[in-house]
DNA sequence: TCGTTTTATCGTGATATAACGATCTAAGAG
DNA sequence: CTCTTAGATCGTTATATCACGATAAAACGA
C-alpha cells in the first residue's frame, strides 16, 4: 500500500464518507435483492446515497480502489463495492509507523 | 484537531518529509548555536535541508501548523518549529476511530 | 543609519482535483 | 431487435494546490 495514494484518497471528505458508509452496508443501504450473499454495495446505491453525479462517484470509487481501501466485484451488470478491512488496518499501522 | 486539515496536510510528500525530519532535530539539522535550550528547528535550516524556495517552505510550515502537527516559536528574528507529538498521536487515535 | 538575515506575504503560472453532462459498452427485459 | 439500466470514460469548467520570485517587516550588526 502506497502512503501517497492512500493519504490523497483520504484527503477528500466525499471519499471518507463513502468509506464510512461501507463500514455498515446493512444500516446505510437498501437491502440488495439480487445477491443475498452480499458481495458488497451496488455502485448505484452509493450514487443515490451521496447525491452526486454518477460519473463523480464512479471516479471517487476508482480512487479509493487504487488506494486499496475498497475492492469491486462485477456481477452481470452490477458492480459491488466493499471495504478492504485488511488494507485499512495495514494503512493505519504503516501510518503510525511513519509518523 | 480537524481531520480534514490534518489529512490534507499529510497528503503532500514534502510536508510528510518535514514532519519526519522534525522527529529527530539533532540528527537531521545542524546544531543551533543561538539557543542551546532547543526551542525547535530554525526555519532557515528547514529551507536549506529541503532545497525548495523559502516561500514554498514557509507555506508548507504554515499548513502543518494549521493542521496542528507543528508549533512555532518566534525568538527575535528566528522562528523555531517543532513537532506537536501530542497532536500527532491524537490525530492517529481519531483517525483509527473514524476508519 | 545602512546593509543583512530571517520570515511571512503577495502575485503568478503550471498542474491537480472535483464536479458535471454526454457518451459508450455490457447486460437484461420485453 | 429495441429499450432500459449500471457503470466507466471523456471532455470541460471551476477551483485548489504547489512552486516560484519579488517584496515587506522585523531584528540584528557594523
Amino acid at each position: 500500500m502506497d502512503h501517497g495514494l492512500a493519504l490523497k484518497a483520504l484527503a477528500n471528505p466525499v471519499r471518507r464518507e463513502i468509506l464510512a458508509l461501507l463500514k455498515d452496508p446493512r444500516r446505510n443501504f437498501a437491502a440488495n435483492e439480487h445477491f443475498p450473499d452480499e458481495p458488497g454495495v451496488c455502485g448505484d446505491n452509493i450514487v443515490l446515497r451521496m447525491r452526486l453525479a454518477q460519473s463523480t462517484i464512479s471516479n471517487h470509487l476508482a480512487i479509493l480502489q487504487r488506494a486499496g481501501f475498497i475492492t469491486s466485484e462485477k456481477r452481470s451488470q452490477w458492480t459491488y463495492f466493499k471495504r478492504n478491512e485488511k488494507a485499512v488496518q495495514e494503512f493505519l499501522r504503516s501510518l503510525r509507523q511513519e509518523l
